[in-house]
RNA sequence: GCGCCCGUAGCUCAAUUGGAUAGAGCAGUGGCCUUCUAAGCCGCAGGUUACAGGUUCGAGCCCUGUCGGGCGUACCA
């Protein structure tokens, strides 16, 4: 009521301390402010007209005008018992679901996927994957980089092993080693690098076996891209792959819309747009460049080709874009020409969500030894040996089979884990030791902690799907804390989504672990008395449930044991 | 030069966007295994949130300035 009058949001978030209760609402001082009245006064009148019988023990005024509320131990069972019996746990699916484009990962398919691809292609995944579990429609696009003149010297190194007598497909099997190769020839045979270039025209003019052999290459590639998807457990598919060429046909039509749209302007030969918001060096005009003086198209009209597709055939209405920081100008340009030019209107939003760079241990951007870029496929391979040496030591008795699922599963987690858990924005150091560790905020440690409630159910033969009907009860703190946390589900994953920002959740699921080891020192289950027992036993699953759900929207596994 | 981002405990990081006494992990220090996985749990200690002003009931968060770091700034992506 109040809140309607003065269009002031409740802001009801959970409290700062214990003592204040489980929730705080805080927008009642602003809202006092904005209707001239006393804070308290207010928070008083609200509380007069709310009523939250059917949820809350304790509601009341504290402090300059916040109303902390304490829920019922009978809200917070019920809402439990509906998780429990729920393969969402309880969570809504969106009331207005939107369709999502998620844009991320997009590796160069002329190189193999380095460190540079990790950070994209995990952040956008989670984000995809809270999405989509939320009820709205996602669309992930993967904008390979599958066209330019590198292809051309690809397609001619390809030609060169097929005179040669060699299998071309067997040497693309190593990518990288395929690539150095054709550029060592490109930059030291001149008539390698004029075929290299004959391919650029012959590809662009529609040449049919230049395509072939391009196409030839795309699938090795993309192959090798499927390959470290399955790995790391990202969601990623051929069919979400739409790269550069893809738009191939549309660039000239976005170049003739820009010019029918009056935003276009010849510069130093080249087509730019000028939008008088930009300026570089010595406040001098910033130009978008479309068109190069050569004809050649540059990544900013493919950028407006995909917003275009996006918003008609897709109906978007909201593309998110997870790329690092350094792109924030170039996107701020896309979206302002794109808005503009009337490729995208005012109800679809367009999102830039920046992330920083991987640091090494000394701060220095993350590179091999001899400085160059590490290959992904190498830096997995170094987390699970890591892992599977931590297995080792910590359970040397587990069968060879069993180590190396658990080695897997905790290696990559940890990388994963690690990068999610971290604020976006900032650049982050990419420590082996801090990602492994077994203790604070890291993926050994949820997966130990869901583990440990399996262990459980293993020990105690049984079957969560036998306590369904069972009473829970909340009398111990630490029971109620970790009922609190499990309920927190939802309002996480609302977050995460509204702001593209998996460390919340995260840190949500560390709580949530935290609790329950908490819970698991100071409440016996197994040897509890029954009606006891049962309920523990349901809010020990629940955990499970809650860990499990969450770790797999964050494209992480869970053992059974470790 | 201009623009964007960042600066929080010795170290690595949080802080749900303006809420109450700034939280974790590591490192330091003291406890807890005859009972469900100790890869765990519970204490103690550690802070002028780079600095200086400002806005207001309230600022790590917003505004102005300074210092320090990163990135970007016309035909790469």
């Amino acid at each position: 009521m109040t809140a309607s009058q003065t269009h002031s949001p409740a802001i009801v978030l959970p409290t700062s301390d214990a003592k204040f209760g489980d929730y705080q609402a805080n927008g009642i001082m602003a809202a006092a402010k904005r209707a001239k009245t006393n804070p308290r006064e207010l928070a008083g009148n609200v509380l007069a007209a709310l009523d939250l019988t059917d949820l809350a023990e304790k509601v009341e005024i504290a402090g300059p005008g916040f109303i902390n509320v304490t829920l019922s131990d009978r809200f917070l069972a019920d809402h439990l018992s509906r998780a429990a019996d729920d393969d969402r746990l309880d969570v809504a699916v969106a009331a207005d679901p939107q369709n999502v484009v998620v844009d991320y990962s997009g590796p160069n398919l002329a190189k193999e996927m380095h460190v540079g691809h990790l950070r994209s292609t995990i952040i956008g995944d989670a984000i995809a994957n809270v999405l989509e579990f939320l009820g709205n429609r996602v669309f992930r696009q993967n904008h390979v980089g599958d066209w330019g003149t590198q292809f051309g010297m690809l397609i001619a190194y390809m030609d060169r092993q097929v005179d040669c007598g060699q299998d071309a497909t067997a040497e693309l099997a190593d990518l990288e080693v395929f690539y150095r190769q054709a550029k060592q020839l490109f930059d030291s045979d001149a008539d390698f690098a004029r075929s290299a270039r004959e391919n650029v025209v012959k590809l662009q003019g529609g040449d049919e076996s230049c395509l072939r052999r391009w196409r030839q290459f795309l699938d090795q590639s993309m192959s090798h891209c499927e390959g470290i998807y399955h790995r790391l457990g990202v969601s990623l598919q051929r069919s979400d792959m739409r790269g550069e060429s893809a738009y191939n046909d549309d660039l000239p039509a976005v170049v003739a819309d820009l010019k029918a749209a009056g935003l276009l302007t010849e510069s130093d030969g080249a087509q730019c747009v000028f939008l008088p918001e930009f300026t570089g060096h010595n406040d001098s005009p910033l130009p978008l460049i479309v068109q190069k003086t050569d004809g050649g198209y540059l990544y900013a009209t493919t950028d407006l080709a995909a917003i275009r597709y996006r918003v008609r055939h897709l109906k978007a209405d909201r593309i998110i874009y997870t790329t690092d920081a350094g792109q924030a100008l170039h996107f701020k340009q896309v979206f302002a020409v794109a808005r503009k030019a009337g490729f995208v209107g005012n109800a679809t939003s367009l999102e830039h969500v920046p992330f920083g760079v991987m640091l090494d241990a000394e701060g220095r951007r993350f590179r091999t030894r001899q400085g160059g870029t590490v290959k992904l496929m190498e830096l997995l391979d170094e987390a699970e040996r890591r892992a599977a040496d931590v297995v080792a030591e910590k359970n040397p008795d587990l069968p060879d089979q069993t180590k190396r699922r658990i080695a897997h599963a905790v290696g990559i987690g940890a990388v994963k884990y690690a990068d999610l858990s971290m604020d976006r924005i900032s650049d982050y150091k990419f420590s082996w030791d801090k990602m492994l560790a077994l203790q604070g905020n890291t993926a050994p440690y949820m997966q130990y902690a869901y583990a440990r409630v399996r262990s459980i159910f293993r020990k105690g033969a049984e079957d969560a799907g036998q306590l369904l009907g069972e009473p829970i009860s909340l009398a111990d703190p630490a029971e109620r804390e970790l009922a609190k946390l499990i309920a927190r589900l939802e309002e996480t994953l609302a977050t995460v989504a509204a702001e593209c920002r998996p460390n919340f959740l995260t840190a949500y699921l560390f709580a949530l672990a935290t609790a329950f080891s908490n819970f698991y020192e100071t409440c016996p289950v197994l040897n509890a008395p029954p009606p006891l027992r049962a309920s523990r036993l349901r809010l020990c699953d629940l955990t499970a449930c809650v860990i499990k759900k969450g770790l797999e929207l964050l494209g992480i596994e869970v053992v059974e044991k470790m």
